[in-house]
DNA sequence: GTCAAAATAGACACTATTGTCTAAAACGTC
DNA sequence: GACGTTTTAGACAATAGTGTCTATTTTGAC
């Protein structure tokens, strides 16, 4: 669901606020019905009902239902990629303790791009109509996990040569270490819930400590070997 | 896809011989076709066309159009369950050289169940359709990725009581093991495309050398630092 | 208050799809 | 070749959805 921050949302110089609000109502209601149904299954009178709106606002605003179905890829995908930039600079640049820094990094992450709403909605969406829009889905292909890969990577570079990392493709530890995070997440978005706090700090750690066990170099010693917090998903 | 057979059946159009082959050519295009559009997005005249076959056949056979799509799925794990029991079997009881059987392993698996076209449907409707049809893909959570989870921990807890690994939840690096074998297959997948054997084995050595690295005993040293193939997934 | 832009409800034509029905044809088995 | 079963093509009603149109009402700016 969207920001109320972002009701800031520009368009035309003299649009007004409730042209503005009916818009981003139509874009909300779209991807919670499209997300749920799927582009086929989804109906305009069931996004009108949903926005709170005439069906013929909707068809004022977007020509035809593809036209809406790009608009609100690319609306989540921006949203998306924004807050994905902005996480990615919160990792520290003098780690203070790597572990944890790591964890913390990834409980933002999953939180705020991976496993919220609109993640859930991208990762169903491209794994349902990806092969029916590939130039729309490209972009996210793109920019959405390859910047993540490619801003990991570089970090694991720093790290590795600030030596506290030891590892010889970064690339492949960036998929590697995004994979491990997803790996006690994936059974519960893949049914479309949202797992709670506790179970992403769980997912982080558990997937931290393993990255670190295969990465850290040997003068970087782990916590010791506590008694791991044990990710119940089913 | 069923066997090759059943596609030059398919073929050849009207000249079939058992009403068995009308049933199987039925599963098979329905498969194919709610993969391909999703539940709501597939039409029952597509899947006639596409089997070879009537419309009135495929009522004949099952009521509407939900009985055939439960069908359908139903088959489709069937297979699969079947295939992953059988590579189950596969691992040796006295390993050679582990990390070699880890990867051999891996790209059974990966061949023969998660990634052909029965794992790629299964994971696109669970993914789609998981939500509307809970019960019916509870079997699958269950007996899918559940059987595969313990019977990868089993495996790894008899290797750490064999002194080779070393680990303290075995569920977990059952998990773990599983994500890292995907992180270099999942881009591929999630755009419907099948990954090539290079790919696959690519992925298996990178999965399993980094598994090893986090949960190998130190007297079971690996592989040299050989330079890794680089996965390249774009 | 006025006015223009936007939103609304409702009707509408058009298309697609589901599921049924029927008579004819093909098939398998004897 | 006869007979019962299966398949087939085609028509069919019923339903649902898309996109258009119009007349009316609401809204916001001035």
């Amino acid at each position: 669901m969207r920001n109320p921050k972002e009701a800031a949302h520009k368009a035309t110089g003299h649009t007004q606020r409730g042209q503005c609000s009916k818009r981003l109502s139509i874009l909300d209601a779209a991807a919670e019905v499209f997300c749920r149904q799927g582009f086929a299954g989804a109906s305009i009178d069931e996004i009108a009902v949903e926005a709170c709106v005439s069906r013929q606002t909707i068809y004022n605003h977007y020509r035809e239902k593809e036209t809406l179905f790009t608009a609100v890829v690319e609306d989540v995908m921006n949203r998306t990629n924004a807050s994905l930039f902005s996480i990615l600079a919160t990792f520290p640049d003098k780690p203070g303790n790597l572990e944890d820094d790591l964890s913390a990094f990834a409980v933002r992450l999953t939180k705020n791009c991976l496993c919220n709403q609109d993640g859930q909605f991208l990762r169903k969406l491209v794994q349902s109509e990806g092969e029916r829009y590939p130039q729309l889905f490209e972009g996210w292909r793109k920019h959405g996990p390859g910047k993540i890969g490619t801003a990991l990577a570089a970090l694991f570079a720093r790290l590795s040569y600030g030596g506290v990392l030891q590892m010889e493709d970064f690339d492949l530890a960036a998929r590697q270490f995004l994979a491990l995070v997803n790996a006690d997440l994936q059974m519960i978005t893949l049914f479309g819930e949202s797992p709670t706090d506790e179970q992403l700090e769980s997912a982080a750690h558990n997937a931290v400590r393993t990255f670190l066990r295969a990465y850290s170099t040997p003068a970087t010693p782990l916590s010791a070997a506590t008694p791991l917090l044990k990710a119940t998903v089913g």
